[in-house]
DNA sequence: CTGTTAGCGCATTCAA
DNA sequence: TTGAATGCGCTAACAG
């Protein structure tokens, strides 16, 4: 591999020079330039990125850490920190961290040997206090998808509570009067908070949410969603619209009620929360919640290379909104 | 950041010695090791990737080079390479190249900028000749879902013909005789061979593929899948099942299908190819072929890794098959 | 088993 | 405008 010395050696000048035309700053007279410009591409001459971040003392890289790339929400949270870094001519390190909070931690520490001063993370399985540790040692961490009220200037997250209220609305104006709800066994904090905005949106209608026509599922997929449809409707439940924690479990119910030869949304109607692209795959395409992932990963990205260069931290918070998106899976009684 | 003499200063040792505990190799005593390794967690020492892959002359990190993660193929992609790379305590870099030539190459030479010996390559709009250029200069690429048969030694591919064979094949033994194809207008490689695939086996059915039986769409997605069937359609051709590129052709098709009244599988049955998440999404759930982009990424990047620390090249090339995968989209007309 | 020395490729003073 | 010197954090001989 060709280094800086082998370009000073055949341009016949110092490194320093060199080093100044790659990078294009600093002082350096036309034809020195040109002339090392020249060898620079006869060579091939590419700088060592390891060497200047060793020497610079900065990675210009932030790293994503999601558990799995390969599932489309977090896949789009990669694409938006992309889109940021890019930008700012950095690179994207992204790590899968699935299924524990080792798992995570390991993948953070990872990015600490790199020096990767900019992070994104998305956490699942560490709590808060834990998440609060971290984020004292790395001051460009940030965390997406979660509210930590201690560092909530540190944190980009959606308001699901608003969110869920507004699609349980949406069910009401439509004239649903009996709303079931499908969520995961595990409550998680985004389960219980968008659980929490439909019963006040269905409360405020002068509506009633009946803990027995809220479904479990044992995970939050497409499984999921036929799991536990299949025991509301296996207890005889009667609904005219049921909300789904997601869209794979929306999906899921979709699934499970064609099974059984209830059409979706003459019969039932469905809504999710997400707006993967899973939800315009279905048939009928899914009426549900856009969750802005890939602003808000641009967004965390920025914000991350910006708290990591500088101690500055605005204080903000970084609150986003998702908002509805009309499809086919609902039915209109056309009520005023 | 503390560093390795920070932790030699305090533990009283050399700074070799530190090292050689951190990398758990070469000989130290045991009260001398468990004296650093105290020190290193109490300071909380982290070793600083960037020096280690300056001096190593290796940056333990393969890079992978895709149009864009957010997409569900791809980012299986990544994640089956990222499966491998943990094996081998490797990084795993991720660069989005969408759209060009140009950011394809950029992408590259940033990896070269790594020292990023192990590169594992999508590439769409790179021509062989470019791609035959590269793999010269750099021992570790590897071209994925490609081949080039100057060094098809470094392509790790799919037998698409084979595969468009045996989904054509699996139409006709369910009693199908009028077969219809859609596919994009601007045919690449793939959507040829596959092509060409779904000729041989229905010829080989003494039967025709008549060309005014194949819809072209725009682009390879929902949409052109559409607009491929729409045509078709309003032509006035018949058929009883359609074969589609790609999953999410059919998932158009099946959209478009519905929208006109049109039942599937029980008026036209639909085919895919890929086995995309978004195949068990739609309704009916798309029989298709497996795409096995998963274990292929993770077979590509250790083969990269191989390559980039040694010279030996086997020389044989990496061929992987599709399979079928039986789901609700397809009719059986019962015959022998 | 442990320490000393040298240098990886580069950016950054400081002089000239 | 340019070059010489220094050191980033670490590993790899080599010597003891």
């Amino acid at each position: 591999m060709v280094t800086i010395k082998d370009v000073a050696r055949v341009a016949g000048v110092s490194t320093s020079t060199v080093s100044r035309v790659v990078r294009k700053q600093g002082k350096v007279g036309k034809v020195c330039r040109t002339k090392v410009q020249k060898v620079i591409d006869e060579l091939g001459y590419r700088p060592n990125i390891n060497a200047q971040a060793l020497v610079s003392k900065k990675s210009n890289s932030v790293g994503v850490v999601i558990p799995k790339v390969s599932l489309p929400f977090f896949g789009s949270l990669a694409c938006g920190a992309e889109e940021a870094i890019k930008e700012n001519n950095y690179r994207l390190l992204i790590i899968n961290a699935f299924g524990s909070e080792q798992a995570e931690l390991d993948a953070i520490d990872l990015l600490v040997q790199h020096r990767c001063g900019a992070i994104v993370f998305h956490s699942v399985h560490c709590n808060d206090e834990t998440l609060c540790e971290l984020a004292e040692k790395i001051p460009g961490l940030v965390f997406i998808n979660r509210l930590i009220s201690k560092i909530s200037h540190r944190c980009v997250w959606l308001d699901n509570n608003t969110g869920a209220q507004e699609i349980a609305r949406y069910l009401v104006n439509n004239g649903h009067k009996e709303i079931a709800v499908v969520t995961r066994k595990n409550v998680n904090p985004d389960a219980q908070v968008r659980l929490d905005g439909y019963r006040i949106a269905i409360n405020n209608a002068n509506l009633q949410l009946d803990n027995s026509l809220i479904g479990y599922g044992t995970v939050g997929d497409i499984d999921g969603g036929k799991e536990a449809i299949a025991n509301l409707l296996d207890q005889g439940k009667r609904f005219s619209a049921v909300i789904s924690y997601n869209d794979k479990m929306a999906i899921g119910v979709i699934h499970e009620l064609h099974a059984r030869g209830i059409r979706v949304p003459e019969d039932v109607s469905v809504v999710g929360y997400d707006d993967l692209i899973l939800s315009v795959a279905c048939l009928p395409e899914l009426t549900t919640m856009h969750y802005p992932i890939i602003q808000m990963a641009s967004y965390a990205a920025n914000l991350a290379i910006e708290l990591s260069d500088s101690e500055k931290s605005s204080g903000r918070t970084h609150l986003f909104m998702p908002h509805l998106v009309e499809r086919d899976s609902v039915k209109s009684f056309d009520c005023k």
